[in-house]
DNA sequence: CGTTACATGCACCGATCGGTGTACTTGACA
DNA sequence: TGTCAAGTACACCGATCGGTGCATGTAACG
């Protein structure tokens, strides 16, 4: 999958291993899960041998919880950053890209531990990202932002986990539902005739 | 767990053996997934020789498959088929029970072959229950119960999804935007100061 | 009775999986 | 050039898992 990476001078053979085992760990755990993909399986994508896997991490279920760390300044910053969206443009074209399942409910799935490290992990992202929404929709002028953030990531949980089942897109419904929950929220009209996606 | 059951002339010993296996397999793959539990557990918790097992299902597969196809006729019926709740109250007490995650959705997180026949009785699973939402929905009145329809189940799937990972309880907010869809659907007021269950 | 269908108990198999030991190679840097 | 850290190649281990063979037991029914 992924080639050996090249360094600031020249290509350095198998230097960077820690990051292509990162790189391979997403791909194939959000393609096939965690359980499912075997430590050999994630060696022979990354290019690197089992032995350098075991020296970065002490073992799979660490490399699991790296995985998993991983995921927190990536996902949101592009779209919560952009200056050319509105708080409320923000809110609706989240639901606009399908993302796969949400990797977190996916490990809370295929992990019997509760104890297991990337639980507590779970429950930060979550946090973390619900707070984001919390925020926005708080700069949105949302009469009750904490409530209108809980609810539009309980969509996006929604969304993205029934579409693992449905071929039909759940993000449409989803879509819509966020629509009306953020036109009820924001009391008057806030910006009128703003430009908005087509639905 | 349960105990060997008695038939209608006295106890007899192992008879029944296929539905304490599916009775084991509900409470085990709901309680610790379907990978991580094994066939010999699965035998030990249902009181059952291994060997009868693979007698009554040719495989773990096939018992998956089974574990699933008996969802069907079960858990809806209580709900939709009581005669002291309006249509509307109905859409509404979905909510009201925290149910564990969808197992269609868990089914389909821990299964890597797409071709696995579990997944033909996910889709065929979540079509019935969104038509039951559909027709429940326009006996209320819903000016577009398919949408409706669509909306609530989203929701009940983002409920379950998201309580996996979080302590809050997600339940709770989706109830709160069934409301808001549910009322915003049906037109005037259908049923003024109708029972409401208290927030 | 005896028959028959269902269930048991237990040893066992092959495959896979997570993980380790060890000797060897390579690139960067001084 | 020599050193050292990082990575490689490959064999190997123990545990677990899904699945099987086979001889035995037992409840129900005629």
């Amino acid at each position: 999958m992924t080639e050996v990476e090249k360094g600031p001078k020249g290509l350095r053979r198998g230097r960077g291993a820690r990051e292509r085992i990162l790189g391979a760990s997403r791909e194939l755990f959000r393609d096939q899960g965690i359980n499912c993909t075997g430590v050999d399986q994630l060696c022979t994508a990354a290019g690197v041998s089992k032995r350098t896997l075991y020296q970065h991490f002490g073992g799979k279920d660490e490399l699991i919880a790296e995985y998993l760390r991983r995921f927190d300044p990536e996902v949101l910053p592009e779209l919560f950053d952009r200056a050319d969206l509105t708080p409320r443009q923000k809110l609706l074209a989240l639901f606009d890209e399908h993302v796969p399942l949400c990797p977190f409910i996916g490990a809370a799935v295929e992990l019997r531990d509760p104890d297991h490290p990337a639980r507590a992990f779970a429950r930060d992202y979550k946090h973390a990202f619900t707070a984001r929404l919390v925020e926005t929709a708080r700069d949105a002028g949302a009469a009750d932002p904490e409530r209108l953030g809980e609810q539009l990531a309980l969509l996006l949980d929604g969304a993205s986990a029934r579409s693992r089942v449905l071929d039909a897109d759940a993000f449409v419904t989803a879509a819509a539902v966020a629509r009306v929950l953020v036109d009820g929220a924001l009391p008057p009209v806030s910006e009128p005739a703003e430009l908005r996606s087509v639905s």
